[in-house]
DNA sequence: ATGCATGAGGC
DNA sequence: CCTCATGCATA
C-alpha cells in the first residue's frame, strides 16, 4: 500500500462534466469541413478509455465497416434489416403463450431450498401480462410480447430478482453508504476465515461476518438508491485521507480506485475459482440481500466499467457475497436460483447501427459530446436515424465515457467536457443548417464526419471506411 | 463483453 | 432533456 503515489481520485463521479453546449458553437462553425473542431480540447473520446487498464474497450475499432447502404431510411427497422437481423426468431417474437410458468425447468436447485425461503413476495408481480403498455403507435415494430427470461442451468424457481417493489426489506440500500469502514472492518478484506465461521447457508438474513446485518436492513431510508448525491462531493476527499479528522457524518470512506480494481480482480478470480458465473453472483446477491443484479452488472463491476460511485455501492455487497462464498461449505447454496421473469413491457427493438453510422456518431461526439435538441435533430436527420436513437446514443456515449475509469487523468477529462469559458448562447445558436457536416446526400456520401474523425484517429477511419472511400477522402 | 434501451430522479 | 443505474439482447 505505500507504493502508490497516485492520488486516488475520490471524486466519485461527482465530476463536473458539464459538457456545456459549446457544441453549438463548434458545430456551428463550418461543420466538418472546417478545421475548427481542431481547437477542441477534446482529444478524442477514445483516449478516455485507453487509460483504463482494465480492458479498454475496443469500441468502434472492431466495427465492421459497412458501406452505409440504406442508412438514409431513417427507420431503424430498415437498418436492421440490412444487417440481416431478420432471419432469427428472436426473443421479441410475439408468442403469446404464457409459458413463464413452464420456464422453471429442471429445478435442480430444488435440492437446496435454503435461500428460497425468503420473503419472496409476489413473483407474479411482474407477470402481469395485462400490463402491456403501448408506447408508441409504432405498434408494428415492437410488438407486445412476453419475454421469458431464463437463467442458465439452474433451477429452483424463485422470485424474480429485482425486487424494487418487494415488500420486504424496503430499505435495503440504506446502509450502503458506509462503504469501507475504516481499516479492518469493512470492505477491505477482512479475513473471512477468521471472522466468519459464517453460516453455511446464506440465508437472506445472515448474521454473517462481523457485519451487523442490521446495518443493512434497518433504516436510513434517506439516501438509499436515490442518493446519487449522497455520495458527497468528495471532490476533495481522497481515500487516503488518513483519518482526516472525524469525517463529519461517518461514511464516505472513499474507496480508492486501486482498492476497487483490486477487489474487482479478486472477485473475479475467486468467483471463477468457486465456479460461479457472473449471473450466479447476481442472483446470489438477490438471495443475500434481496437485490438482484444481472450478469451485465456483475460483468461491469469486474471490468470496472461502472461509475465510481456505483462501484463503491456494489462493492460491499459483493464483498459480503464473496466472504460467504468462500467460507461456505457448499457455495452451491448460494446460487442456482433461477429467475423467472416475464416482462411484458415491450422494449424497443435494439437498433443496430452500422459501423459507418457509429463512426459518424463518434465523430459528432468528438465535436460535441452533448448536442442540443436541434443538433440532435440535425444529426439524426443527417444520418437517417431516429432522433431518439441519436439522443440515446449520445447519452450512452457520455455515460460510457465517464464510467469508472478516468481514475487518474480524469481532471483532464473534466476539462474536455467543460467548455465552460464560453457562454455560448446555444439558444441562439442557429444550428448551422448549412454547416454541419457537409450536406451529405445520403446514398452515396459517406458520413462526412468520418473523415473528420480521421483527424483524430486515422485508425478509426480506416476501419470505418473502406479503401475506396478512404482514398476518396484522402485522395 | 457490450450496444442500445428503460426509468427514476433532477433540474 | 439529462444523468445514472441497470438490464435485455446480442455479437
Amino acid at each position: 500500500m505505500s507504493e502508490r503515489p497516485h492520488s486516488p481520485s475520490s471524486e466519485c463521479q461527482s465530476r463536473p462534466y458539464d459538457f456545456s453546449r459549446a457544441c453549438t458553437q463548434i458545430l456551428g462553425q463550418e461543420g466538418l469541413g472546417g478545421s475548427s473542431f481542431h481547437q477542441l480540447p477534446l482529444p478524442e473520446a477514445g483516449v478516455l478509455y485507453k487509460q483504463a487498464p482494465y480492458g479498454g474497450l475496443p469500441s468502434a475499432a472492431s466495427q465492421s465497416f459497412f458501406p452505409f447502404p440504406s442508412v438514409a431510411t431513417g427507420d431503424y427497422r430498415a437498418s436492421e434489416l440490412q444487417v440481416g437481423d431478420f432471419g432469427q426468431p428472436k426473443h421479441w417474437y410475439p408468442f403469446a403463450a404464457p409459458e413463464y410458468t413452464g420456464q422453471v425447468p429442471g429445478v435442480t436447485a430444488a435440492t437446496q431450498p435454503i435461500n428460497l425461503s425468503p420473503p419472496i413476495a409476489e413473483t407474479r408481480e411482474q407477470i402481469k401480462l395485462s400490463d402491456i403498455k403501448t408506447e408508441k403507435d409504432t405498434g408494428d415494430d415492437y410488438s407486445s410480447e412476453v419475454k421469458v427470461q431464463q437463467y442458465p442451468p439452474a433451477s429452483a424457481a424463485m422470485h424474480q430478482g429485482v425486487l424494487y417493489s418487494s415488500p420486504w426489506i424496503p430499505s435495503f440500500w440504506p446502509g450502503i453508504s458506509h462503504l469501507t469502514p475504516p481499516g479492518s472492518g469493512g470492505s477491505s478484506n477482512q479475513n473471512p476465515s477468521t471472522s466468519s465461521t459464517s453460516s453455511p447457508s446464506m440465508s437472506p438474513s445472515p448474521p454473517s461476518n462481523g457485519v451487523p446485518a442490521n446495518a443493512f436492513f434497518g433504516v436510513t431510508p434517506g439516501q438509499g438508491a436515490p442518493g446519487p448525491q449522497g455520495q458527497n462531493p468528495a471532490s476533495s476527499t481522497r481515500s487516503s485521507g488518513s483519518s482526516s479528522g472525524g469525517c463529519s457524518d461517518s461514511e464516505e470512506e472513499n474507496l480508492s480506485t486501486e482498492e476497487l480494481e483490486q477487489f474487482a480482480k479478486e472477485l473475479k478470480h475467486k468467483r471463477i475459482t468457486l465456479g460461479f458465473t457472473q449471473a450466479d453472483v447476481g442472483l446470489a446477491l438477490g438471495n443475500l440481500y434481496g437485490k438482484m443484479f444481472s450478469q451485465t452488472t456483475i460483468c461491469r463491476f469486474e471490468a470496472l466499467q461502472l461509475s465510481f460511485k456505483n462501484m463503491c455501492k456494489l462493492k460491499p455487497l459483493l464483498q459480503r457475497w464473496l466472504n460467504e462464498a468462500e467460507t461456505s461449505e457448499n457455495p452451491q447454496d448460494m446460487y442456482k436460483i433461477e429467475r423467472v421473469f416475464v416482462d411484458t413491457r415491450k422494449r424497443k427493438r435494439r437498433t443496430s447501427l452500422e459501423g459507418a453510422v457509429r463512426s459518424a456518431l463518434e465523430s459528432y461526439f468528438v465535436k460535441c459530446p452533448k448536442p442540443n435538441t436541434q443538433e440532435i435533430t440535425h444529426i439524426s436527420d443527417d444520418l437517417g436515424l431516429e432522433r431518439d436513437v441519436v439522443r440515446v446514443w449520445f447519452c450512452n456515449r457520455r455515460q460510457k465515457g465517464k464510467r469508472l475509469a478516468l481514475p487518474l487523468d480524469e481532471e483532464v477529462d473534466g476539462q474536455f467536457y467543460e467548455p465552460s469559458p464560453s457562454p455560448l448562447n446555444m439558444a441562439t445558436s442557429p444550428i448551422p443548417s448549412q454547416g454541419y457536416p457537409p450536406p451529405s446526400s445520403y446514398p452515396g456520401a459517406p458520413p462526412p464526419t468520418l473523415y473528420m474523425q480521421s483527424l483524430h484517429r486515422p485508425d478509426v477511419l480506416k476501419q470505418a471506411l473502406h479503401p475506396g472511400l478512404l482514398g476518396h477522402l484522402t485522395g
